[in-house]
DNA sequence: TCCGTAATTATGCAAGTGTATAATTACTAA
DNA sequence: TTAGTAATTATACACTTGCATAATTACGGA
């Protein structure tokens, strides 16, 4: 019989990967970074630590798959809430809205990315994660405000419509961070009223939609 | 005679802490705060790691002292530049530029405010510091513009300039974390003019400056 | 000049780190 | 039913970590 192992089930490569990627934003989110230990990883995710080596061939690489995936979390909870219907400005307001309230503002969303950004100057991988999420993010925003500006009847050269971008991109991530720093700050929807109304006066456009519910 | 000792010189406690503090924060731009360790921190500092737990309780709490340096000369740094003189129009624009040219925007001093500003969620103390070194940021940020507001004829209600700062604010930080983020992303000097243009639109100002040299 | 005190160095220690490797076990296909 | 194979677990290893403590040394006041 000799030492009685914990049984285990074999499961699918991703399902594996999965776990351990949650497991691993799961304790940097919670306790910081320092805590994604291998161990406390593997204990997370309910399997052995050999799996991190079995499925990643270094813990960097985990972690480098983490933060892809937590951009892409948050990249597509700023899609999700409508920004496919209705006029163009009222997709850049919701696209607007949405990234400036929970789940998108968030202390451990904040904390996480943060945990995770200063490391870009040393690694490659992390780098180019951050410089594709980045521009995907302004260059969604970019086409709002260009389809915007089109809609109100405005002429707006690209070399504008870029600035315009990278500024309100700008608001908006200052906004985001302010909130998810320093929660207490803000009354809620304060974040996205401002930001609403910073964006206006950026693009030089109002938008029309009623107050919203606080 | 025994063991050869390297000599030493007693210096003062304000010298030794300082030293430690920027060892630390040198190793932590260069290398990512996990190379910020008491041996590597006292070799930097050219002492013996003893010296930490002597002028310092705990590692964590050089950690803290260093971040509120860091902060600390960050904050100088965009006081610097002639934000005493002039009308209040020009001061906020000398405000402004400063906090986002050089050597303010900065890929070590951004990757050393992330490495950083995880932390506030779990120490007090971080905290604490944040949130006064971002207030204090904000309610010059704030003064400025009602001044100039005021120079300007204009009457801003208390509420409204809070929340222009709060704008302001996070066009600037939004800015200034994006041009460390990615430094080859923008032209010498183009988040400061993005920055200004932004500004002025945001608190209905212009700014008169003639063009500065690229 | 010399002694006491405190700053400073050196060393030790227990705990934890990422990675490598060996031992087992679950599942598949014949 | 049974091999074979790959997934999974367990363990070992060399190294690093922060902290504690003992041994030394510089310096000021008598």
């Amino acid at each position: 019989m000799s030492t009685s192992r914990r049984s285990f089930t074999r499961e699918p490569p991703e399902q594996r990967k999965e776990a351990l990627i949650t497991a691993t934003l799961t304790l940097m989110a919670e306790a910081g970074p320092a805590a994604a230990t291998v161990r406390a990883i593997a204990d997370k995710a309910g399997i052995s630590q050999g799996m991190i080596r079995h499925y990643f061939s270094t813990k960097e690489e985990l972690i480098v798959a983490a933060y892809e995936h937590h951009m892409q979390a948050m990249t597509e909870a700023t899609a999700a809430q409508g920004s496919q219907t209705g006029t163009a400005a009222d997709r850049l307001e919701n696209f607007v809205i949405a990234s400036l309230t929970p789940p998108v503002v968030d202390p451990s969303a904040m904390a996480l990315w943060a945990g995770f950004i200063h490391m870009i100057r040393r690694d490659a991988a992390m780098r180019d994660t951050h410089r594709r999420t980045y521009y995907n993010f302004r260059d969604r925003l970019e086409a709002l405000i260009g389809a915007a500006l089109r809609e109100a009847g405005q002429i707006a050269p690209p070399a504008k419509v870029r600035r315009h971008a990278i500024a309100c991109n700008a608001v908006i991530d200052g906004l985001w961070l302010e909130g998810g720093a320093l929660p207490d700050a803000f009354d809620e929807g304060e974040l996205a009223e401002i930001g609403l109304t910073s964006i206006a006066a950026i693009i030089g456009l109002e938008f029309h939609k009623k107050e919203r519910a606080l």
